[in-house]
RNA sequence: GAGCGCGUAGCUCAGCCGGUAGAGCAUCUGACUUUUAAUCAGAGGGUCCUGGGUUCGAGUCCCAGCGCGCUCACCA
């Protein structure tokens, strides 16, 4: 059931001439429900559980319920809206799946509906229960508000039997709009319907000898047998090939709205007319442009290219992956690691400018559409306490911070954090948090791979020996080790050795000389592997001193250059 | 062949109903009680693909062209 709207009047006001995609998506929803007459909009997404839902699929039912919640605002509220995900699990299994186990099993059911081959994995009735059950899990995490539909279900309970008696009735005028879009071999055995084999189970693609209309059967041969056979259009014992079978869908259901992807114009556009020629009205609906991969090519299922749901999930929250849907949908775009950050800071940029906008802005607002018009507050940190005004740690910030820090414990990080902002923890920021874990994932991944060891020369090594020994101090106790004592013998040691010296530094003396940014520099590219880094004390205060004096072993010892290249030829691996 | 999209700063891209070209990154300069950055402030940088049209006025609207990319044409 889909949750109350709080309605403010100004709002209604203002999404009157709102220009944002859903508003104009669901603008042409109210025309067409002025000129039919029906008190209820149906919203349709379509899924084929020939294998795992894909990002895709999300994207689908993200931007259907964007238009739907639109809808509701634009009509305060006043027309019911429903959203029907839509599993084409009737269709034929083609082939089988590489992404699968028990590939033998699932290939002993070629051919057969979806929901008559065996489930692989074996925890459901059929491959396609076990698949629909993962779309509605997934749709449900993400909390999306839509009714289930199996085709399988539809066909067998009869609630399409109506609409398959108008195909079967009509049926020249759904061959005269589908031929001429077949090539000619294909036109000599194509037919809307595809009888289920009454022996062997399997998805029939032979040509129609005869339609009984008032019996409502169709008359076919089996190619390989030459057996005759009688069958019935309804009841689950025949099913249409796909552009009639959309059509019907939508005749049959009372489909008033459904997008599709760019590769499917054509399609629509038959299936569109083929509704006409039903007496139905093909729904609204725009195409939206296909997502590109790393290389620009389009990414499906079968290719395995581009990112999935739980890629992007495991670098970005899932409300970005929501952004990267509201954006544009009409321009193409490159789905790949790459674009994560952005869309997540994004995302925390337009939460941030929310609660300061007025009406007509916040309908521009992505965060509105993204959360049904009731976007969460966002987590400000300041550092001024708790009192000051806050801003929001974005990611790019904490992807730096992971760098510098060389740290994969999410505690070292908040770490920093609370160095910055005093106060702020997991606990009052457990959205940040999430951040953190997310920040500390990406580095392992793409940040850490760039990363370049080097091994220190004479000179560097016995500056870092000393360095070791004088932090070696510390240990003891004895002496307090904080960010700037720490800071302090950095410099002392760096000062003692004449590579390091600077006269020209501001306040250097020739007695106690400056020290050169060298120094600074041959610690991170030794140490931490990176052109630059922290505020080297700060960053020892809370790293650790032993475990710095370790780093500083491992470094000489020439560790660290090893540890690394092997991590790189085990990720290559 | 048909359809869709794109072309704006070095890079990635915003740019609404036509009204003095914007952001992030990168670069440079400066601040932060010694140079370090997870910070802040500032600067430089553009033939808005080309040509025409509409207009008082075009990155924006219209037409033509050039360039790049994708998709469809067997199946879903």
């Amino acid at each position: 059931m889909s949750r109350p709207l709080s309605l403010d009047p100004a709002l209604i006001e203002a999404a009157q001439t709102a220009t944002a995609w859903p508003f104009e998506e669901a603008r042409k929803l109210v025309e067409r429900l002025k000129r039919t007459g029906k008190k209820e909009a149906l919203f349709e997404t379509g899924y084929g559980p020939s294998g795992l839902p894909h990002i895709g699929t999300f994207g689908e039912v993200a931007r259907t319920s964007m238009v739907r919640h639109a809808f509701r605002v634009l009509t305060g509220d006043s027309i019911p809206t429903r959203l029907v995900a839509f599993s084409d699990d009737m269709d034929g299994l083609r082939k089988v799946p590489d992404n699968i186990p028990n590939k033998e099993l699932v290939a002993s059911a070629l051919g057969k509906p979806l929901t008559q081959v065996p489930d692989p994995f074996g925890t459901h009735e059929s491959f396609a229960h076990h698949n629909n059950a993962r779309l509605r899990e997934f749709l449900d995490a993400f909390g999306f508000d839509y009714e289930f539909k199996s085709a399988t279900e539809c066909y067998r309970s009869g609630v399409f039997d109506k609409a398959l008696l108008t195909v079967l009735e009509r049926y020249e005028a759904v061959m005269a709009i589908m031929l001429p879009s077949l090539r000619e071999e294909r036109q000599q055995s194509y037919s809307p319907f595809l009888p289920i084999h009454p022996k062997t189970g399997i998805v029939m693609q032979v040509a129609i000898d005869e339609c009984k209309r008032e019996a409502g059967t169709i008359v076919w041969r089996d190619p390989d047998t030459g057996e005759r056979f009688e069958t019935p259009v309804t009841g689950g014992h025949a099913k249409l090939q796909w552009k009639p079978d959309w059509a019907m869908r939508w005749v049959a259901l009372g489909v008033d709205y459904e997008m599709a992807g760019k590769d499917l114009i054509d399609s629509v556009k038959l299936s569109g007319e083929i509704a006409k020629a039903l007496g139905g009205q093909p729904p609204e609906g725009f195409n939206y442009e296909l997502f590109l991969d790393e290389k620009g090519q389009k990414i499906s299922k079968s290719k395995g290219n581009g990112l999935t749901i739980d890629e992007w999930l495991t670098y970005g929250t899932p409300d970005s992956l929501a952004l990267f849907m509201f954006n544009k949908p009409r321009e193409a775009k490159k789905l790949y690691f790459d674009v994560i950050p952005r869309q997540v800071d994004d995302y925390l940029t337009f939460l941030e400018k929310y609660s300061a906008q007025d009406s007509k802005a916040r309908l521009m607002n992505p965060v509105w559409h993204i959360h049904s018009g009731e976007p969460p507050v966002p987590e400000l940190v300041s550092s001024g306490g708790a009192n000051q005004p806050g801003t929001t740690i974005s990611f790019s910030m904490l992807l730096n911070l992971v760098a510098v820090a060389n740290s994969e414990d999410p505690a070292v990080l908040w770490g920093f954090i609370r160095r910055y902002a005093p106060g702020v923890s997991p606990e009052t920021h457990p959205r940040l948090d999430s951040l953190v874990k997310r920040a500390v994932r990406y580095f392992e991944d793409f940040v850490k791979p760039q990363k370049t060891y080097r091994l220190p020369d004479e000179v560097e090594a016995s500056s870092l020996k000393r360095l070791s020994d004088v932090l070696a101090s510390f240990e003891s106790g004895e002496r307090p080790a904080t960010a700037e004592t720490i800071q302090e013998e950095i410099y002392n040691v760096g000062r003692a050795e004449p590579r390091y010296q600077d006269l020209k530094a501001k306040g250097a003396t020739p007695d106690r000389p400056g020290v050169s940014i060298e120094w600074f520099n041959t610690i991170y590219q030794v140490l931490l592997g990176e052109p630059r880094g922290p505020r080297f004390g700060s960053f020892v205060a809370l790293y650790g001193v032993k475990e710095t004096r370790a780093l500083i072993a491992k470094a000489l010892a020439g560790d660290l250059v090893r540890e690394h290249e092997a991590f790189l030829k085990s990720r290559a691996a």
